[in-house]
DNA sequence: ATTGATTGCACCATCGATTGTGCAAAGGCG
DNA sequence: CGCCTTTGCACAATCGATGGTGCAATCAAT
């Protein structure tokens, strides 16, 4: 009805057009009234007002005043990965059913960027903050413990908060020995025709090497050094080892463990460079799930972190009044070959469906 | 040097430290103290003790008393697609270069979520706006325009603000064109042995459709309309609409443009169900770009968006003073397969590599 | 009619930063 | 020394919402 040229209305704008204090307003558009005992009419008044004039609380002003904003926020290495931004994803729909607001934010797994995009939100006084994947939880912590803000770790876990991790070792386990029984098993393969590429000096990077390692140890008797090829998260630098590999040794490894999609993409890169015989018969494990890698032209076999039973932990956890710091680890999945899971877009109810 | 236990410090704490005024603090951590006139000895004293005691600025009293908040929001549909979690990557990066903080948030294709999440944002002070795949460009308009907030579309077109797009008509045709000669061209294709899945009732598809329809027309000189069967942005419907037509037909189109990579995902589900001879011969051509795809064991011809010029035209014309309301069109480009192209994440630099 | 309880709301300080305005002290000039 | 300019900073209002406190009006009970 009545259209606000510029401003938007305030809580005083309403006090002149109902005749009420500021205070009224405000209780009956924060839901307090009854406590503050405003007559049922007299909110029912302000109400149609606020409606009428389109007023929406201001929350800036609101987060000053209370020192909370209503925001939460989800830090991530980066967007542009299946498994992160399903977790982006997820947690949207969480945050949203608790009635806050999601604020999802990368920082290139680069500490200081980490740092400094932590403390920009903790300017804004978001209220909760889940550190996805960071590469110093630890710096981050002591960020959010002087500012009193409840955080936790996913992904990557740190020693002073709690933290919600997938069991790396275990799913490093399962990969690697699904690798090898496809390759044929122990009879006809030796232990260095099956290479780990990519990941760096982080805890899953860690626990992953471990697992692969002590299957391969227990299954071969040995494993040996060469096989591992930590190359960061890059695909580019990914790509180069494959290369450096072929160029010395004319074939890719039988089996390769690859440390995450990230990496996989090096191995794409690769793939485009080469003809068909470079990788007939390759069988690939990579710890990540993504639908359209698991259909690839040789056998893929994944492992899916389970992102929601992640992030609902991390959620619980975040509930409780002193959580104790320690890591949970979720268990994952192994996938196989030519497997389309469903996944959080799964859960959009498609509306307004084509009509022309 | 000094622990904060728990409370942030503010002007005010530097004020008594200071012994200064909190107007004198305040103008000299936010840079306004030389037109203050404030003596250099002054400021240096109370950017040393800022330092000390960690000062941040409380961004939401800031935001509050300027009415602006540093915020550069980026609404989209969803973050679980490469496309779009690209973009998001891709945002990020130039909104920090601008020194500003970006802020993602997804409204899953909802118009009713689209408009209350940028109430939201609104209500957060964000300085500008941009509105990527909206549902509805023209109600988050007028949203953005009664609150004066700088507003772009990508992605899908608004008729009431600037807006950059993919030349998704052209994109259609290059990739419809290259479906066909694909198959070996018209002389041994039939019209009705190429299908288009996928899409709803949105400004893209419509112009896909009609690239995918006049190019078929062109070529063959028809285009039978059950070849078009749009089922909506979600992998369970398209999956469905594979489903039957197989039943019907016992195999699939030998020729399937499909509209994005989300129905793309649907395909890959109905894969996992069927033999590998149903889909021996099918040539698949998917408007999006994503580097899996590009690499399955059929061909896959690819559309990829150039988002990075889209969002630096969109970047663009948010500086422009008074922007016109004009659509932009971004050519994309056609990807053949097999092919890895480098994305945002190659910019990222690998920092701290392996080291045990 | 007086007292006491209840209802219904207004007043005002507060959150932290910004900024227009004012004013004392210092310096320059004749 | 008197007057004017410049320097250097303090004061106080403001942004919008919140919530503790206080107070007048109404009502019930004696």
């Amino acid at each position: 009805m009545d259209y606000q040229g510029k401003k938007k209305a305030t809580i005083y704008d309403l006090s002149v057009l109902s005749g009420c204090s500021p205070s009224t307003v405000s209780a009956v558009l924060n839901g307090t009234w009854r406590k503050r005992r405003i007559k049922e009419s007299t909110a029912e008044l302000i109400q149609k007002l606020a409606e009428q004039h389109r007023y929406t609380a201001n929350l800036q002003a609101r987060g000053l005043r209370n020192s909370r904003s209503g925001l939460v926020g989800l830090l991530l290495p980066v967007h542009d990965s299946r498994y992160f931004s399903s977790m982006a994803q997820t947690f949207e729909a969480e945050v949203r059913s608790h009635g806050k607001c999601p604020v999802v934010v990368s920082a290139c797994r680069d500490p200081r960027e980490e740092r400094t995009t932590v403390e920009t939100l903790i300017s804004y006084s978001i209220d909760e903050l889940f550190v996805a994947g960071a590469t110093d939880p630890d710096g981050i912590h002591a960020l959010c413990e002087a500012a009193g803000i409840r955080h936790i770790n996913i992904d990557l876990p740190g020693t002073k908060a709690p933290s919600v991790i997938s069991d790396n070792y275990k799913g490093a386990r399962m990969l690697t020995e699904a690798i090898i029984h496809r390759l044929g098993g122990t009879g006809i393969l030796k232990p260095d025709e099956i290479y780990l590429f990519g990941g760096r000096n982080d805890h899953a990077s860690h626990e992953r090497i471990r697992g692969f390692r002590d299957i391969k140890t227990e299954m071969f008797g040995a494993d040996p050094d060469k096989c591992i090829q930590p190359t960061g998260y890059s695909p580019d630098m990914s790509q180069k080892a494959f290369e450096t590999f072929y160029a010395r040794e004319k074939r890719l490894p039988r089996g390769l463990f690859i440390n995450s999609s990230i990496n996989f993409e090096g191995l794409l890169r690769f793939l485009a460079q080469h003809p068909h015989e470079a990788f007939a018969d390759i069988v690939v494990g990579c710890y990540d799930y993504d639908p359209f890698g698991s259909f690839l032209p040789f056998p893929v076999l994944m492992i899916r972190q389970d992102v929601e039973r992640m992030l609902a932990k991390a959620f619980e956890i975040m509930e409780e009044a002193r959580p104790a710091i320690e890591i949970h680890l979720i268990p994952p999945e192994l996938v196989h070959p030519r497997t389309a899971l469903t996944g959080p877009l799964d859960l959009i109810k498609e509306i307004d469906a084509f009509s022309r």
